[in-house]
DNA sequence: CCTACTAAATGGAACGTTCCAAAAAATCAA
DNA sequence: TTGATTTTTTGGAACGTTCCATTTAGTAGG
C-alpha cells in the first residue's frame, strides 16, 4: 500500500469528467471556471487524495513560492527570534520559508545553498557562516536570484544587508560603563574575521576615545561567541597586571559566560565587575543579576528582511538598500546599583 | 542583468559539444563517461553558471533528497538542539533537511505540510503542534510518505514516535524530591491536550503513590510551557492553604519561571522550595542555582529520528517502531543542599 | 580486412504542469 | 431562427530532466 501511483491532474480530470486544463484552472483559483464545475473538480481532488506537484508547475512558470533562510547558528536564540519575525510576514504573503542551518560551517553552507537553489527558491535570506569565502555568493548573484544578508555582511560584497546599528550600540554601552565611573574597560569575545566584530569594537573604541579613556586602559580579548568564550575572556583579563573593571561583551552569550566566571571566583557581577551584553535575548532579563544589554529588536530585523525580500521579488530586481536597525541600551543590574541620576546617559 | 534565461542541460551540451544525455550522465557521476569528456562537461557547467533543476529531475525519478522537519516551537532551545542532531546524520547521507516552524499553530502546520509535500520531500519528521486534529496526517499517510513524530504523539495514530521516556523521567524526579524529605508536592505547567503531559504527570502520580504521598498532598497546576507559565503556577500554588514545598515542572522553561517567581518573593530556590525541570537544556546548568533536571538527550533523539527516517526511505516502507529514549536525572542545586548519601535515590 | 566484442555517446519519449489559441456552449439581439 | 457576443472549456506544445534503446567508436582476435 505504500506506493500507489500518485494521482496527477489527469486522474482528477477523468474523475471529474473535465479536461486537465480545467483542473489546472481550478487549482489556480481562476474565475474563468463555472462555480459548479469548480466544485465538482474540488471534490474529485479531495476524493483522490491528490497532491499538487510544484516541481512540474515550476517547470513552466519558473517561480516558486518558497524562499530559503540560511542561518549560521540555529541554537542561538537570537536567530530563532529573527526567524519567527520573518515567518510572520512571509506567512501573510502566502510564502513558506524553509530554514536551513549551516552550523557556522562554510562547506555546509555551500551544500545548503546549492540544494536550495536546485529546489528553485524564489529568494534567499542568509546570515553567512564565519569564514565564508568572498566569492561564495557569486553564483547566486549571477543567477539573478534575490538575496539579502542579515546580521552579517561580507567584506566586499554589494548584497544588501539588514543589521542593527552595531557601532552605535557599542558606543552607547561603552558610554554607559564610563558614566558609571569605570576607567579600565575591556571588550570581550568575537573574532576579527567578522565584519560585525569590527563594527562593535569600533563603537567601543570611539566611545573610549571620545570620553577620555586612554587606549592603554582598554583591553580587547577575542574569543568564541559563547558562554565558554566569555569564561575564557574573563580569565585572561583578570590575569593582567591592571585588570579592567568592566566589559562590553560581543554578545549576550559571552556576557553570561563572564558572569558565570565571576561568580566562580567569588566576584559579584555588577558590584565587583560591570558587564554589558549585546543582542538582548530573552534570557537577559531573567539572569541573576539581570543583564544590561544592547537591544537590537531581532524579530523586527527579521520582519524587515522579509519585507525587503518581498519587494525584491515583486520588482524582480536584485538590488536593495541596506537597512540599519535602531538599537537601544536596556539598563538592568549587571553594571552595579542604579545611579542613573546625574549620569552622562541622557546626552 | 537580473534575468538572463537560465542555462539548461542543453546549453551546456552545446557548450561542451556533446549531447544532453552525456551531460545528464556526468551530472549523476556515472562512470559510463570517459573522464576527459566528463572534465570538458564540468568545465562548461562552471563557465555557464548552470544550476541543476531538481524539480525537472524529480518529474522523472520521483524521489528527492530533501526531507522536511516540522517543528512546533523554534524558539525552544530544546528543538534547536534536536534539529542539530538530525542534521548531523542527514548530512552524512547527502540529504538536506529543511526546517519549518509551525509556532504551535495547527493551521500554520497545515500550510507548512502542504507546501512541503508539494515540494516533493522524501519524508517528514514532525513534532506536531498542540491541538492538531486527529486526522491531520491522514493525507500524508495515504500518499505513502514516510513520516515520524518526535517528542509528541497524537492520540490515536499509528505513526512511529521518537520520544524520551517521559514516564520514567517524571518518576525519577519525583522520587528524588520525596527522597529529599518533601511531603507536599506539585506538578507545574503543561496542558492536558498533550499526550506528553499525561505521560509525565502519570510518572509523577505513580511515584507519589508508590512512595507514600497521599493524593491530597499533591497539587497539579496546568499552565503555559514557558517562563511565564511557571511564574503563574507558583503564584497559584503559594496561594493555597497548605502550599507544596517542591515541584516537578513540565519542562525547564517552566522551572526557570518558578525560580524567578520564588526570588521575586524573597524565597530561595533550593532552600525554601525545591524545583526540578525536564529536558535539561543547556541553560539549566548555568542558572543560579543550577537546575536539577531530567536529561533527555535531545541531540540523541534527533539522531535517532533521522536514522529511523533514513531506514524508512531506504526500505520504502511507512512503518517503523517507536523509540523511547533513555532519560536520567541530573542533580544540581535547585533541590537544596546535596544530601544524597542515605537517600532513596539508589534503588 | 572482417567479425565480435566492449566502451562511449546519443536521440527520443516520458514525467505533471501551464498557457495559448481555438473550439464549444451559453446568452442575447434582432 | 440566425448571427454576434460572451462565457466556458479544451487540445497540444512547451518546460528541463532521466533513462531506455540505439548508434557510433574503439579494441582484439582471427
Amino acid at each position: 500500500m505504500a506506493s500507489r501511483p500518485k494521482a496527477t491532474i489527469l486522474d482528477i480530470a477523468r474523475e471529474a469528467g473535465v479536461s486537465k486544463s480545467t483542473v489546472s484552472l481550478v487549482l489556480q483559483g481562476s474565475d474563468l471556471i463555472r462555480p459548479e464545475t469548480a466544485l465538482k473538480v474540488r471534490k474529485a481532488i479531495e476524493d483522490v487524495g491528490y497532491v499538487y506537484n510544484r516541481g512540474a508547475a515550476n517547470l513552466r512558470k519558473a517561480h516558486s513560492n518558497v524562499i530559503g533562510m540560511v542561518i549560521n547558528d540555529l541554537t542561538n536564540p537570537f536567530f530563532a527570534e529573527m526567524a519567527v519575525g520573518m515567518e510572520r510576514v512571509f506567512q501573510s504573503a502566502g510564502i513558506v520559508p524553509f530554514i536551513a542551518n549551516t552550523a557556522e560551517n562554510p562547506v555546509r553552507q555551500e551544500e545548503v545553498l546549492k540544494s536550495l537553489m536546485e529546489q528553485g527558491v524564489a529568494g534567499l535570506i542568509v546570515s553567512p557562516a564565519r569564514g565564508t569565502a568572498p566569492g561564495a555568493f557569486r553564483r547566486i548573484e549571477m543567477a539573478g536570484l534575490p538575496i539579502v544578508f542579515t546580521m552579517r555582511r561580507l567584506p566586499e560584497s554589494r548584497i544588501p544587508v539588514i543589521a542593527p546599528d552595531n557601532h552605535r550600540g557599542a558606543w552607547l554601552a561603552t558610554a554607559h560603563l564610563i558614566g558609571k565611573g569605570h576607567r579600565r574597560l575591556a571588550f570581550f569575545g568575537g573574532s576579527s574575521d567578522l565584519v560585525v566584530y569590527h563594527e562593535r569594537l569600533g563603537g567601543f573604541r570611539e566611545a573610549c576615545a571620545a570620553l577620555g579613556i586612554a587606549k592603554r586602559d582598554t583591553l580587547v580579548v577575542e574569543g568564541e561567541t559563547s558562554r565558554k568564550g566569555g569564561i575564557a575572556c574573563l580569565e585572561t583579563a583578570l590575569a593582567m597586571a591592571e585588570p579592567p573593571t568592566a566589559a562590553l561583551c560581543f554578545n549576550d552569550a559571552v556576557a553570561f559566560g563572564v558572569m558565570l566566571a565571576l561568580r566562580k571566583r567569588g566576584l559579584e557581577p555588577g558590584a565587583d565587575f560591570a558587564v554589558v551584553g549585546f543582542d538582548d535575548v530573552i534570557e537577559a532579563q531573567h539572569y541573576m543579576p539581570a543583564l544590561t544589554s544592547v537591544a537590537v529588536d531581532s524579530a523586527g530585523l527579521g520582519e524587515r528582511a522579509a519585507h525587503v525580500m518581498l519587494k525584491m521579488i515583486q520588482s524582480r530586481t536584485t538590488r536593495a538598500e541596506d537597512h540599519i536597525g535602531a538599537v537601544n541600551l536596556v539598563v538592568r543590574d549587571s553594571c552595579g546599583p542604579d545611579r542613573r541620576a546625574g549620569m552622562g546617559d541622557a546626552a
